[in-house]
DNA sequence: TTTACAATCCCCAAAAGTGGTGAGTCGCCG
DNA sequence: CGGCGACTCACCACTTTTGGGGATTGTAAA
């Protein structure tokens, strides 16, 4: 079964040479090709691709609000990018977007067949700047998720079950219930959990809870 | 001006084997070697490496840790990881921590001197799976970020400052004292916050507000 | 075996929050 | 001017939470 491959790009010559270079390779089909994403929701559904190549500069609609379109419509096509320019912003945009590979048009030649492979079987190519910022912006935030980091307050599993509850907005009755114990050990867990991250009342342990990502 | 590499991993053979395949390389330079990282900031403090390259199970102390530790104290050092098996989610821990790029260690011979450049000049060298893997959980974050984009529940700037102060810990009490309004008015702001946010209590109202950055 | 602690349950009195209803002032817009 | 909405305040009846006390069981470490 042949990998079935859309391109979109406002470019006739590019779009014709991206398809010359494809046809190369017996694996892929080239099952359409379009100037613009006007209409991209209707072209996907008309042909059907494994991996969409999407320009990132289109008349119209962008390539990055097309790869947010379709993502949403489409979850399982791949989309690669492909733009002129190292433009890392928005191209780091249309990531975030869905995208799933990056390519700079100059390695088209030289490196499409392998990144579109690449993509295939599970991988996701784009170009070295791009992968250092995605890796970054990662880090940054992991980071802001966990802001003390090591804030361990040594609660029990049941405690953490209680204040998973309370957390997500039960009343203690409520959580009795969901927890299969009386309303009055809901009460001795929610003091000592009081006690363990010193808060004296549930919007302070709800608010401490889910910025220092407990439970 | 040649580019310091340090080296740390539990297998002397390895361990050898990678310092004489980087010493083919003229620009680079074997500034540390070492089979564990129980003191990896002092040696890392005595060889002032640029780049480190990490095993990522080792005795003691593990990889990750490490690269956490290093970063804490150099965060200019780009740390390099590496491991056997592909082992998506540690190795995806590890990035989180700080490193920089990923190698599997059956690449070492093809891929290491290529994957230091990239790494000297701005890429992040990583598996496929794992560029993958960190694009998805990219997507997922920032997709979390804004949960329902557009929730807006026109909240009047003063029933945006009630909501902060309750958010933050405050009971009706004090947040009459912080506004200089009675307690029975902050009641009222309350009320209608709780029409508009569709909750019912202020357990439910610290969380929507944390989860939906409302605030 | 004693000690420690998680987990379960109970009671009382005080404090805080909830729901409903009503009502006054002010400024803005048609 | 009249209506609308933001902001302010009040009262009543009710529920929920909080801060003190205490008790029992079982398990696991000292």
């Amino acid at each position: 079964m042949p990998l079935r491959i859309a391109i979109f790009d406002d470019n006739n010559n590019i779009r014709d040479s991206i398809g010359l270079l494809l046809r190369t390779e017996k694996e892929f089909e080239v099952v359409g090709s379009f100037p613009h994403v006007l209409d991209c929701v209707a072209d996907i559904k008309a042909c059907r691709p494994d991996i969409v190549l999407m320009d990132i500069e289109m008349p119209g609609m962008t390539g990055i609000e097309a790869v947010r379109t379709l993502k949403k419509e489409y979850p399982e096509v791949l989309i690669m990018m492909q733009t002129v320019f190292e433009d890392d912003d928005r191209v780091f945009d249309s990531i975030c977007a869905g995208a799933s590979g990056y390519i700079l048009k100059n390695f088209l030649n030289t490196r499409l067949i392998d990144s579109i492979k690449e993509l295939q079987f599970g991988g996701s190519p784009m170009s070295p700047s791009i992968a250092r910022k995605v890796m970054m912006k990662m880090q940054q935030v992991t980071e802001q998720m966990r802001p003390a980091g090591n804030t361990n307050y040594q609660l029990t599993p049941r405690e953490k079950e209680v204040l998973a509850c309370v957390v997500n907005g039960l009343s203690y009755k409520m959580v009795a219930d969901a927890l299969h114990i009386s309303y009055e050990t809901v009460r001795s867990h929610i003091k000592k959990i009081y006690e363990k991250l010193h808060v004296a009342s549930l919007t302070e342990l709800v608010h401490k809870t889910m910025k220092e990502r407990i439970v």
